[in-house]
DNA sequence: GTGGATGCAAAGGATTTGCACCATT
DNA sequence: AATGGTGCAAATCCTTTGCATCCAC
């Protein structure tokens, strides 16, 4: 990434937006606002040029297309079961209890997904359901 | 599921070898040993199934395709980020720090992979990729 | 014999890539 | 002017599906 573009600027501006976690479709109608004809594929270049240059994280939730967001604070994600929103989570220490695990991990890195029902979905009395 | 086929009890028996993570690619070689001429879709097709009826378990590591392993016993998963190598960690107890997260998450289900060098690598001297 | 399971091939969705042109430095 | 970025469309990869046939019950 050594050059600036207006398209990158774009993509940037719209992961800056607190608390949003948009997939890379979602990115290319919000930035197709203000410069009406880039492509999907600049979309996804630059997404993960920003990732590369860790400006932006990729939130995967199996099943579903990648998500991104701008947030660059070290938080977790939650993903409700049954309507897919995801929110950030922000723990109070190391989430990840090394205690129960082996020696070896005591410093690994990790992905850690919460699975666990929104507000709205949490009034309506459903069963979970995916992610598998 | 209802009735019972060759395939199936072929892709469950591939599933039941110890400490294996095949993808429905090596799923489907492993199975063609024994019945030649089996299709990739029913392979996904059982893989499924088998899912559904909690007898087996999908691993997604991100950027990869989908693994799948038939021990039934709760446990966590390891990848090693130089090579791709999947192994079995057993925790011993819950390997969520409940305290680090707000109350609302002190029953949520959870994705947790833990990102570490397997054996080979860590003699090598390579620095951290994958997965993102 | 009935309806679930199969093999095949085609379709699908998300993401990547090749290429000629454009734009930043 | 050099070379990285873009738009477009085609390609790729993994997975799912439609359909005629097969086979377990």
């Amino acid at each position: 990434m050594q050059r600036r573009s207006r398209q990158r600027d774009a993509i940037l501006k719209v992961l800056e937006m607190e608390g949003v976690h948009p997939t890379a479709e979602d990115v290319l109608l919000e930035v197709r606002k203000e410069i009406p004809n880039v492509s999907l594929g600049t979309v996804y270049r630059n997404l993960d040029q920003l990732c590369e240059a860790g400006m932006i994280w990729k939130v995967q939730v199996e099943g579903e297309p990648c998500r991104y967001e701008g947030n660059p604070d070290r938080h977790l994600h939650a993903v409700c079961p049954f309507c897919g929103e995801i929110r950030d989570v922000w723990p109070s220490g190391d989430p990840v209890s090394r205690d129960s695990l082996p020696e070896e991990f005591a410093e690994a890195e990790y992905r850690l997904l919460l699975i666990s029902p929104c507000k709205k979905c949490r009034r309506k009395d459903l069963k979970p359901a995916g992610p598998t």
